[in-house]
DNA sequence: CGTTCTATTGAGGGAAGTCAACAGTGGTGG
DNA sequence: CCACCACTGTTGACTTCCCTCAATAGAACG
């Protein structure tokens, strides 16, 4: 059953909007995408490495993991998805999912297919533009997170990831910096930073004991924002949040 | 002084080609893009993080790493460029670079204005089409990077590491995936994989010990790649080597 | 109201880091 | 053409951060 999804994919607009100029009748376009919505449990895959996939999946409610698999099983969350998200766009371009996706609790998404999205692209070069310089934004934060797992210790590690997603959330419009959730477990936390859940475990404990971030039931409590920056070498260059770019599109 | 880049761009063509189909129109539209060639001395950088560029950077002789830095200045390497790779081509879509380019041997580099490419992208749906997925692909890379930092002994890194050059280099005609030249320093393998240079030592060591693979003067002889592969996890459909995708500019 | 996750804590081990010394290697200038 | 110097590679001894294993406590869920 088809109808209007514009209420799920204004958050998706607005995360485009904030780093493309959109035209009205652009941010139309992609409002009135069709699609399905799902609901994932908590903990299940639903994209899985190698897959070829016909559609993207559009966070709506909840949070998602893309992630990589190392021969022995061991997992490396690789991304964290917030609802305004579009885990997987870059299968739009290129349909074999080199990564899976997971969610880490009960998630709402809105499946939309290739085709639909495709379509909206070719007709307006300005939503290409934004898709395309949304993949940009998206690797850059992998790179990133390149540089968080392979040169920074436990503590700094987890500062950064928080740092990151009270950031996301925040605007995203889901809370501010120094109260969000992240309903993901501690050995979630370890995936995404390369520990174990146990280590995660001793690092949110000094994170806690030095007064600085509390974790729990699923929601973050910053307490002191400017030493979890700095502990975490946290700078937010690299989440491109300088506002719209110019748009080319139009240049002859 | 301006004049026909098209020898340099061919590779770079090449690359964009085994990922997107490319009318004869538009393929000639990138060869004929124009440039200023710059020579870039070993070890040193022409990019720093966080600088606003006007021009992209196609690699046309020698080795670049892109790269992260830590407070401390500790520098992690998120991705490798070989001749035929835009380092950064991202900054065409977003002017602040987020990372830093440096030279890892002494380069040739040819300095594409913004402007030029944009201009042949708004031109030509099937070549912005065809950046986007050049993007992509290196957002798999990263994505495959983290992986490999995170979840991954220091035997294994390396050894990734050493697959995926190889399969790149044989891919961009230089070399074949058991022999092939890799000018960076033990200390650069050592900023690309999360490791000291020390470690690195150690761990090339124990490769030329096992017969896998022997890296000297600047070159990589891998004696025995099953494995390499094998201990290095690796599994190339991160690379996006599938050919081309189906394009969906004309789509009405 | 048990069952199953999830979080917490301790003890011990191992992979990689640090510090330091020395050996190759290649480029440069006298 | 040789001598020098800076860079790179190699190896050893010691340290440290994080992992592994394991046991228990707490929370969520039906």
């Amino acid at each position: 059953m088809v109808f209007s999804h514009a209420p799920a994919l204004q958050p998706f607009v607005n995360r485009l909007a904030s780093r493309s100029l959109l035209t009205d009748e652009e941010a139309s376009a992609v409002l009135s995408l069709k699609g399905q919505v799902r609901q994932v449990a908590a903990h299940s895959d639903f994209v899985r490495q190698g897959e070829h996939v016909d559609h993207a999946c559009l966070v709506v409610d909840g949070l998602v993991g893309r992630f990589g698999q190392s021969g022995e099983g061991a997992r490396q969350i690789t991304c964290l998805h917030i609802p305004g998200d579009m885990a997987d766009l870059p299968s739009v371009v290129s349909p074999k999912s080199a990564w899976g996706l997971m969610a880490l609790t009960n998630t709402t998404i809105l499946r939309l297919p290739h085709a639909e999205v495709r379509r909206v692209a070719a007709k307006h070069a300005g939503v290409a533009e934004a898709l395309w310089r949304d993949c940009v934004a998206d690797g850059s934060i992998f790179s990133e997170w390149v540089v968080n797992v392979g040169r920074r210790d436990a503590l700094a590690r987890l500062a950064h990831l928080l740092c990151e997603m009270a950031i996301r959330c925040e605007r995203a419009g889901q809370g501010d910096r120094h109260a969000f959730a992240l309903p993901a477990t501690q050995a979630d936390l370890g995936d995404a930073t390369g520990l174990t859940s146990v280590h995660v475990n001793r690092t949110l404990k000094e994170l806690r004991e030095r007064s600085v971030a509390t974790m729990r039931s699923r929601q973050v409590i910053v307490e002191d924002w400017d030493q979890l920056v700095s502990i975490g070498d946290f700078d937010e260059g690299f989440m491109l949040l300088d506002g719209p770019s110019p748009r080319f599109s139009e240049v002859a």
